[in-house]
DNA sequence: AAGCATTTGTAGTGATCACTGCGAAACCAT
DNA sequence: ATGGTTTCGCAGTGATCACTACAAATGCTT
């Protein structure tokens, strides 16, 4: 019998209890009971809480960005025609508990709680940097339109969030994210 | 000499420790020390903890919605002459840290966290429906222009606090909610 | 198989959490 | 001033927090 517990295993159980729970509800103690294990195992690989929460929402940005690369594969002119093809694929039931989580430390981070103030800035930063690889035009431009488009997503899924998914469609709609208006 | 704490004057202190460490920092323990007192006469007036957050959530909104009221004195036709409007008051660095604050509980409500999930909708709603009064139209037609009001101005907030004014004023130009592009 | 670094469990650290029992002090009405 | 209600402090509840000391178990290298 092997070493039964890797770092691996360990984050994906910490991203299950997050998306369960929330960051702010993951702790040592109950990681470890989810996962039949000492806290201690834990506490090994990830020193300190910090450091295990960090790696979480690290590892949440990677697995969204390689969801959303598809999509953005060609250039676009500005932040509208990237909101038009980025709001279908992250306005869905399975896509929100990410968001869900961003949100939960963007709203700490805002509040000035740590880990998050000092690492959600970066985040944040690297997905402006990150979007605006898909826009043409100069560096000021696409950094502009990327931290744009950004700012409209985060709003509209908060509202859904907050405001379920009909309200959040009905704003895309009005901001002309969602398409023509459809007659059903 | 009376009695020396009003439920009035913890609320407030609450207020205060809540922009100093965000709400979910907020503790019997922290606050009773924080104003020297004992925690069991914050207890007292706030049975529960869900109480003296509900409280200061709710405190929040009405002094947000004091200060936005004037502003929209006139009806608006849409959520963009709204946004122009708004836009102006709520992005400032007085206001932001009461928007810190909506957005950590917006969050800790989006992961799920009581008692912000049970509250922090119904808060929203409320803000959809008050913000609709300062439109013209159908009631429909009031509601979904509020939500994308409502929208827009959290997410350009949310990048705000996250990206700095100046990313945040950009977005804003860029979404033509601060005038027109002006030469400087 | 021997030696050594890595991995894991048991047990416990002091601190803080929300919350309580109880009695005393402060206030009000009479 | 007396009785009753409201307000409040002291001390403590068990639970959980992040984190640690220490040693045993495990695996790799030789």
């Amino acid at each position: 019998m092997g070493y039964r517990h890797t770092k691996a295993e360990i984050l994906e159980g910490a991203l299950a209890a997050a998306f369960d729970d929330g960051v702010s509800q993951l702790t040592f103690g109950r990681l470890a009971k989810r996962l039949g294990i000492s806290d201690r195992v834990i506490v090994y690989y990830f020193p300190t809480k910090d450091d295990l929460i960090s790696e979480v929402l690290v590892g949440l940005g990677v697995e969204l960005q390689a969801a959303l690369a598809p999509v953005f594969a060609s250039k676009a002119a500005d932040h509208v025609e990237m909101l038009r093809v980025a709001w279908p694929v992250v306005a869905r039931d399975e896509v929100d508990p990410v968001f869900a989580l961003f949100f939960e430390a963007s709203g700490l981070a805002a509040a000035g709680c740590e880990p998050y103030r000092s690492l959600v800035p970066r985040l944040v930063e690297g997905w402006i940097e990150w979007a605006g690889d898909f826009i043409s035009g100069t560096a000021a431009h696409r950094r502009t339109e990327a931290a744009t488009m950004i700012a409209v997503i985060d709003g509209l899924l908060l509202l859904r969030q907050l405001a379920g998914p009909e309200m959040a469609d009905r704003a895309a709609r009005g901001l002309g994210v969602l398409g023509p208006r459809r007659r059903r």
